[in-house]
DNA sequence: ATTTGATGTAATAAAAGTGTCACCAAAATT
DNA sequence: AATTTTGGTGACACTTTTATTACATCAAAT
C-alpha cells in the first residue's frame, strides 16, 4: 500500500535527498518549501504523513505543527519533525506541538525510512487495511470488498478507491481535480467530467437505503461523502 | 475567474501551439520569444502564471527563472519549465532557480493545462479556514456547508459566498458596489439591484429561528449583518 | 483470436443558478 | 397628502453546471 508523504523542507538539497530516497522505498511524495505552501499542499493529495523541518523560513515548523493539530480536518495526519543535531529545546517544543517523532539531522535514509514506517505502523496498527463502516455501508480494504447490510456489492476498481477515499475523508468537499488527484494519482491527465461518471457509476452501485445519498453533489465546489443529509 | 499567462518560448510553432491550447482552456495568454522580450513583457498584463522553455537563443531559461525569482516584484509569479525529454540535469538546475513544476516535451496538451491549474492551486491561498458559528448559524468552507442548529440547508453558490462574507464581515454595513467588488469579484459588471436579489434569496433560504433578521437593510446605505437586532 | 470488463470521452438531457425587469410597498421629502 | 425615492418580490429568459447515456478503446483473461 503506497503512502503520501508530503516533505516541508526549505532547503531544497536536502528536499530532494529526502523525496528521493522515499520514493526509492515505494512512497509517492509531495513537497512544500515554507508554511504557507504546505498549508495549500494538504489538499491535494492528502497525506498520510508529514515529514516537517523544524527551521522554516516563513516561520517556525513548530508554528505549522500546532496549525495542524488545530484543524479537525489535519489533526490527525502523524507529523515527524527534522531537528538539527543537539538541540535540546527542540525536541520539547517539538513534542509539545504534538508531534509524533523526529529525526535528527544528519539522518541516515535507512533510519528516515525506519521512523517513518514505524509512526504508520503505530498510527494504523494494521496498515489502513481495517475496515470502515458508514451508517451500514462496509469497506473492507483486505478484503477488497463492499457491503450494506451484510449484503455484498460489485464495485470496479476505480469506484472502490474512489468510495474508499470518500469514506476516509467524510465531511468535506472535493473538487473534481482533487478528486483526481486523491483517487487516480498525480500524474494521470483525465477530464474533469470523468469524476461525474465514476461519481455516477458508483452511486448507482451503492444504491441501497438511500446510501447513494452520502455522495453529495455541492454545485460549483465538487462532491461530498456525508452522513448528515440535506433537509 | 480568468489567469493570465505567459508563454516564453522561441519556436513559433510550438508557441502557438501551446497559445491555442490555453485559450481553448480558457487562460488568457502573453507570449514572448526570448530573454529581453519576456522581461519587457511582465508588467503588460502581469501574468500569474509563466510558461518557460529551458533552450532560449538570446540567454537559457535557467538565467531567466533566476532573475524572476530575484526580483520582489516577480517573484511570487510561479513558473513552469519546459523541458526536452530526457535531460534529467536540467531538472535539477531548475529547481535551484525556484521552479515550480516542469513539463517535458513532447507533452499532451491535457497535461500542460492539469499541471498549470495544479500550481494556480497549490500557489492561491485557500488553506484550512475554519468553521465560523454565529448564533447558532454555522458555515463551514471546509465541508462547503451552511447549519442551523444543526440542521444543515442548501444554499446556492452566490448566496454562499455572500453569506460568508457576511459572517466574516460582521456589523458593519456595506454598499452594493462594495459587496459586488467582494462578492462576486471586482471587474464583474452586474446590476446594483442584483444584490437585492440575492439578498432576498438568502433571507428565503437561512430562515430559522429568526436568522433571516441578522441581514438588516440599511436605508440608502445598503446591508449589514448583525447580532444586534434592531428595535 | 475472442471475449469480457473497465475506462475515459463526447454528446445530449436535465437541473439549478443568475441577472433583469416590472411592479408593489415602505419610507422619506415636499 | 402627494410625490419621489428606495427596497422587496416574483416571474422569466438565459447560462452554467451536472446527470446520464452511448460508444470506442485498451488490457487481461479465455
Amino acid at each position: 500500500m503506497s503512502r503520501q508523504i508530503l516533505v516541508v523542507e526549505d532547503e531544497e538539497p536536502i528536499r530532494d535527498m529526502i523525496t528521493f530516497v522515499l520514493e526509492q522505498n515505494g512512497f509517492n511524495t509531495s513537497t512544500a518549501e515554507d508554511y504557507d505552501q504546505a498549508l495549500s499542499k494538504i489538499n491535494e493529495p492528502y497525506p498520510d504523513l508529514i515529514l516537517l523541518d523544524w527551521m522554516l523560513p516563513g516561520g517556525s515548523g513548530v508554528k505549522l505543527a500546532k496549525k495542524l493539530k488545530q484543524s479537525e480536518y489535519t489533526r490527525n495526519i502523524p507529523v515527524i519533525m527534522l531537528t538539527a543535531r543537539g538541540d535540546e529545546d527542540d525536541k520539547v517544543k517539538g513534542f509539545d506541538a504534538g508531534v509524533d517523532d523526529y529525526v535528527t539531522k544528519p539522518f541516515s535514509p535507512k533510519e528516515l525510512v525506519a521512523r517513518i514506517k514505524a509512526v504508520i505502523r503505530r498510527v494504523s496498527p494494521m496498515g489502513l487495511e481495517e475496515a470502515i463502516e458508514f451508517h451500514g455501508l462496509k469497506l473492507d480494504p483486505i478484503a477488497h470488498r463492499v457491503s450494506i447490510n451484510n449484503n455484498s456489492l460489485e464495485l470496479g476498481p476505480t469506484e472502490f478507491r474512489l468510495l474508499h477515499f470518500f469514506m476516509t475523508h467524510t465531511e468535506r468537499v472535493y473538487s473534481r481535480e482533487q478528486l483526481l488527484d486523491n483517487v487516480w494519482g498525480t500524474n494521470v491527465y483525465v477530464e474533469d467530467r470523468t469524476v461525474d461518471v465514476h461519481i455516477r457509476r458508483l452511486r448507482k452501485a451503492i444504491t441501497g437505503h438511500g446510501h447513494e445519498n452520502f455522495i453529495q453533489t455541492v454545485r460549483g465546489a465538487g462532491y461530498r461523502f456525508s452522513g448528515k443529509l440535506i433537509s
